[in-house]
DNA sequence: CTGAAAGCGCTAACAA
DNA sequence: TTGTTAGCGCTTTCAG
């Protein structure tokens, strides 16, 4: 067992032993590399050498402990398995290791329990701040965060308390502009598939594609009003039951992509085309949705952006950063292919292969 | 700001506020809360009585600093969009949590400077153990955390050291089960899209697809053992670069199933039909590979498997659970609608629509 | 500008 | 069985 005295158990080195090799106090080896800016530039270059030659680095639990920061963010989602998370919490990570923040993820599948224990392990874990993208309102979350001084960003939730902020998304923008995309196409009966009520964030999308309906001159049918479950089955079921129903619309917006992806499946097992027989119109705009079959027509609601505002909500509460101006984050349409001219009745009844002559 | 003396301010209770009201040391107090078995239930009932009212819980940062142990598994995976992962990583933290254990998530984009960052976090949060989920040979990462004195576990890396440990994964199981399959429909011209090659685990699966086809007394031709990324533009670009050459196989084996979707997609762009101009057979089976037209055939290798292999080897190797036994995760193929019989050349040429008459 | 010393909240000897 | 006490590694007054 050889361990020259230089390199190895990087580990058992601590703040003193940097101290000892650069000949100086431990609070000046603090000073230094907190980059406390009254240290001698003399004293800071031994340190520094030091830490190098000891490949030290200080111990997060005893500075966390002392300074009562963790500089951890806690970041809760719903469920991790819809790809739009994914690229959400990828960006959320870059721009809080950029900041020199930790991620602590939690997700709370729609479950009380599971969300209760994700919160206690925030707060235990002493976040410094928390987001919540969930797109559903959590009273619960709130209330305990706010307890504990904890600052809260919220996807578009209402009123901000003194220690939670919302970041508001323009949904209507986009969904607007789908709308009159179809409108101009000559769809008149367009259904909205929405995610589950209760959340805020779907309920806002819905709210705004029965505006954006009505601006166009449209009906929306009640009937063509479902709810689904922001999932692939969810999306397959829902449209499996419009199937059933006597009078189907042209098109169909979704309230997001994986239900739109489910949209399609029903549609395939049906036998059904898209865009022939059905528009279809998703929402995020997830990688996947320029890989579906056909590409996916869909508002593009960026991640990043919402990682942006987010992160920069949470510093701006720490006075860390200034004030991030609260612009909406903005959306809108992808054109792909899955919108095209309504389908007359008769093309629905014998619809049949692909209209493309084969090329190679 | 009315702050009642027992709701608010949790943030603030410590061992001595619970000691003080459950008159008791805080030693007593620390050994209830860690359910040492020696404290004398009348007491243990004050504590917790003390605990319920005061909302109180540990400072997660003291106990770790002077026990010497984070209660974190540190989670290194290469890529966290592609969907694979995040199914993984909910696996992972599922039962790391029914473990009293926090995953810290770190994704290294194949990029070494992100690696070595990622490295870096995981060293200064003193994990306890780390996953490295990457199915790629880091030497590098071996290397820091062995110095650290880190259990790790490594997905299909060869030699095992003091500190690390190896899941094996049965990956010829389910390849063989897929060629043998494609054959049985007739194919004798498969082609084999892998990951990077770099990747030892990409490596794995392609050296079982090559034994799979010797097996089958099938011969793989150079030319169709093709290099992907194991992303969906890898897959989309080794796929048109496959329908520029002259002689085209008849089934495609892809290494992961975003591969394998971006091919689906090649297929689509160049009006060439699955399974009727080509069968398809991906690798994984996320559950998406259920939802893509066609619903794709492929290898399952369970996420939940491997998550569960993972943590039971590391908390074997910090002593808290009983040797895991170290049998290689199992796969296997499903059937889905990708494969079918290899079309004649003459159906390639005239290929059109689809062979299912219309339903509604 | 630097160093000595006092804790941060908790666990783990050691005494009682 | 319970309480007292000494730190864990670091930041941060407070003197010097």
């Amino acid at each position: 067992m050889s361990r020259s005295t230089k390199s190895a158990a990087s580990s058992k080195i601590d703040i003193r032993g940097v101290a000892a090799r650069a000949r100086v106090s431990i609070a000046t080896v603090s000073r230094t590399i907190n980059h406390v800016p009254t240290v001698d530039p003399a004293l800071a270059k031994r340190v520094w050498k030091a830490v190098k030659e000891l490949n030290y680095f200080p111990n997060t639990q005893a500075r966390a402990l002392v300074s009562g920061r963790s500089r951890l963010f806690g970041l809760i989602v719903s469920e991790i398995t819809n790809p739009f998370f994914p690229e959400l919490i990828q960006q959320f990570e870059a721009i809080a290791v950029q900041h020199g923040y930790e991620i602590l993820l939690g997700s709370t599948s729609y479950d009380a329990a599971k969300t209760e224990q994700c919160v206690r392990r925030m707060l235990e874990r002493k976040v410094d701040g928390v987001a919540v993208m969930t797109f559903g309102i959590e009273e619960l979350l709130l209330n305990r965060f706010e307890e504990g001084d904890i600052p809260t960003v919220f996807i578009d939730l209402g009123p901000s308390t003194p220690h939670s902020r919302t970041i508001s998304v323009d949904y209507q923008q986009g969904i607007t502009e789908a709308i009159q995309h179809l409108a101009a196409l000559g769809h008149r009966d367009i259904a909205f598939l929405s995610g589950p009520l209760r959340m805020h964030s779907a309920q806002a999308r819905s709210d705004a594609f029965a505006r954006a309906m009505q601006q166009a001159g449209l009906v929306t049918r009640p009937e063509w009003m479902l709810e689904g479950t922001h999932t692939l089955d969810g999306g397959r079921d829902a449209m499996q039951r419009m199937l059933k129903t006597r009078r189907w619309p042209t098109a169909i917006v979704c309230s997001n992509d994986v239900t739109a992806i489910g949209v399609q499946h029903a549609l395939f097992d049906a036998r059904l085309r898209v865009p022939e027989d059905f528009s279809l119109v998703g929402f995020d705009d997830i990688h996947l949705a320029e890989y579906t079959i056909p590409p996916l027509t869909t508002v593009r609601m960026a991640s990043e952006d919402l990682a942006h505002a987010a992160i920069g909500t949470l510093l701006e509460m720490l006075g860390t950063a200034e004030a991030a101006a609260g612009t909406p984050v903005p959306t809108h349409l992808i054109v792909r292919q899955t919108t095209g001219s309504p389908r007359t009745n008769a093309t629905a009844a014998r619809a049949t292969g692909r209209k493309s002559p084969v090329k190679h």
